[in-house]
RNA sequence: AGGGGCGUAGCUCAGUGGUAGAGCAGCGGCCUUUUAAGCCGAAGGUCGUGGGUUCGAUCCCCACCGCCCCUACCA
């Protein structure tokens, strides 16, 4: 076990058999405390000097040395714990020979707790006076500096723990994070869902249009895949009589990474029987605005250079949304008449597309697309997505992108789904699902005889079975809680959101792998 | 995967074709109300890795590794 810097880390070493001599014990287990450091600024940070003297209340906290100043006889340093930090002032007068010794062995990022009682210094600040110093656990390896902190990106993602006692502010997004998930839980549990937990192995991965994560099990010799979404377990419990249910859990999807997508990240899955697609939407403006008031205190939130006013939510088809985003320079917008015109949506893209690489504008990739309904799904991903900033309610998607959504009955090629889209991220997908099984089976194997990486290469024949035995009318939907988070942090990374995002392993350089014995 | 940027002491950063500096942290010394503590002293670096050009490379060139951003895939 050896790590950078050597030679602070043997000194540590050295310390930490000097205050093993002193008589303490190196890793003790326990420490019995009062209140943390949050407790006392929220408790005493109002009383003056003179209440505090005359209170003269002995408190024990425990944390972690984040400031030293030694001088002498004495010293002052200060005490991190539950976010906040609390000076404590030791006196060698008061501490004694033995306490006093601990007390200069100690370096910054080590962990010990104090008893003692609150006072005021000159300057005012409320501090623990110190009668009697426990040593914790020791810090072998240095903290980052203490003005900037830890600003390198690279080691905030990989050793997060320095990040989160270092800064302060990414404290605070997991903290939201927490709280955003237990609002999630509260708002569906006061509903009557209940939560349950479906494989995150399947046999066949389905739900979603993505590529899976492969792996192997043992004993039954075979192949499983990492879900890509809970979907089609959660209906089949919606058969089972869950009339409302709920998961909050990873998803795994193979794709690239990047400021918006992390290879698992996490969903809220949710279903409701006898609800269709325009009852989530408005569940949804209820949720999100009263996730932006919890989660920041206001509707009106901060996004970096946005003002997202979550406390409503625009509406638009996806027809009306690539007619109303259309670029005029690219000329007349189609219609909607048009869009909904067999072989429109082909024909304009076509259109769009002449122009958009005329002009070096992002154009619709065809990658061998050919239904109607797909070219219009490119077409609002070309022009319209990334313009929806303000919380946009996006619905009426076509069938051909939609296979699992129950078809509008005044329009076949249209289905009861929707999105939300805020500040240009798609964060919900939800709809009135597809409950007719020869429908559904149709459409898998549409799908199938499609191929491509992101279709799954077999009928999930037991779900076919399960609709079968009668699926309510249902609404469903997915909300991404890393993107949400994000929104309702100002985070502008989704590794921001997450505590250990993927990144490729470092490559072992220094002599850390020796450390096998530990 | 393609394009751009970055990588110098433990951390935060300067810097130069003649093998490197500051602040903080650490080490030694002084100091019993300090707070980015101060003062004095000493120490700390194969300048991401490997090649090449050069009398000489941390700097110029190439490749590789890692991270960040944009694009592509995707939620």
């Amino acid at each position: 076990m050896q790590f950078e810097p050597r030679e602070q880390f043997e000194q540590r070493q050295k310390k930490l058999e000097q205050i093993e001599a002193l008589g303490y014990e190196p890793f003790p287990r326990e420490f019995r405390w009062t209140d943390t450091p949050l407790a006392l600024v929220e408790k005493y940070g109002e009383k003056s000097a003179g209440e505090l003297e005359a209170e003269k209340l002995e408190v024990r906290v425990a944390g972690r040395l984040v400031s030293l100043r030694l001088m002498g006889k004495a010293g002052f340093a200060h005490l991190q714990g539950s976010g906040k930090r609390i000076q404590i002032h030791v006196k060698k007068d008061v501490v004694g020979e033995r306490g006093f010794s601990l007390f200069q062995l100690l370096d910054l990022g080590d962990l010990i707790g104090v008893r003692g009682h609150l006072f005021r210094t000159k300057t005012n600040e409320l501090t623990i006076r110190v009668d009697e110093l426990s040593f914790l656990s020791k810090s072998l390896l240095p903290l980052p500096e203490k003005w900037h902190g830890l600003t390198d990106v690279e080691m905030r993602y990989r050793q997060r723990y320095l990040d989160l006692i270092a800064n302060d502010h990414s404290r605070q997004v997991f903290v939201a994070r927490a709280q955003i998930i237990k609002e999630l839980r509260r708002f569906f549990d006061e509903r009557g869902y209940i939560e349950v937990e479906t494989p995150m192995m399947h046999p066949i991965p389905g739900g979603a249009a993505a590529r899976p994560f492969i792996t192997h099990h043992n004993t039954l010799e075979i192949d499983l895949y990492l879900r890509i979404a809970p979907e089609l377990y959660l209906k089949r419990l919606t058969i089972g009589g869950f009339d409302r249910v709920y998961e909050i859990n990873r998803n795994f999807r193979n794709e690239g990474i990047s400021t918006q997508h992390n290879p698992e990240f996490t969903m809220l899955e949710f279903y409701e029987a006898y609800s269709n697609y325009r009852d989530l939407m408005e569940l949804n403006e209820e949720l999100f605005a009263l996730l932006a008031m919890s989660i920041t205190g206001s509707t009106l939130v901060k996004y970096g250079e946005h003002e997202l006013d979550f406390a409503k939510m625009q509406r638009l088809t996806m027809r009306e949304a690539i007619v109303k985003y259309w670029p005029r320079e690219a000329g007349q917008a189609p219609t909607e008449a048009e869009l909904a015109a067999p072989g429109g949506p082909r024909a304009i893209t076509e259109r769009y597309n002449g122009w958009a690489k005329a002009n070096g504008a992002p154009y619709a990739a065809s990658k061998g697309t050919v239904k109607d309904g797909e070219w219009t799904g490119l077409l609002f991903e070309t022009m319209a997505e990334d313009r929806l900033i303000q919380p946009t309610i996006l619905y009426d998607f076509p069938t051909d992108i939609s296979p699992l959504s129950k078809q509008k009955p005044e329009d076949p090629t249209l289905t009861e789904r929707f999105e939300i889209y805020i500040a240009g991220m798609e964060v919900a997908n939800g709809f009135s699902e597809l409950n007719d099984p020869a429908e559904q089976e149709r459409r898998f194997q549409a799908q199938i005889a499609q191929g491509g990486e992101e279709v799954p290469k077999a009928l999930d024949v037991d779900y076919i079975r399960a609709l079968c035995h009668g699926m309510p009318p249902t609404a469903g939907e997915g909300i991404g809680i890393d993107r949400l988070t994000m929104l309702l942090t100002d985070s502008q990374s989704i590794r921001d959101v997450i505590l250990f995002p993927l990144l490729r392993p470092e490559a072992r350089q220094d002599s850390a792998s020796g450390a096998g014995g530990a």
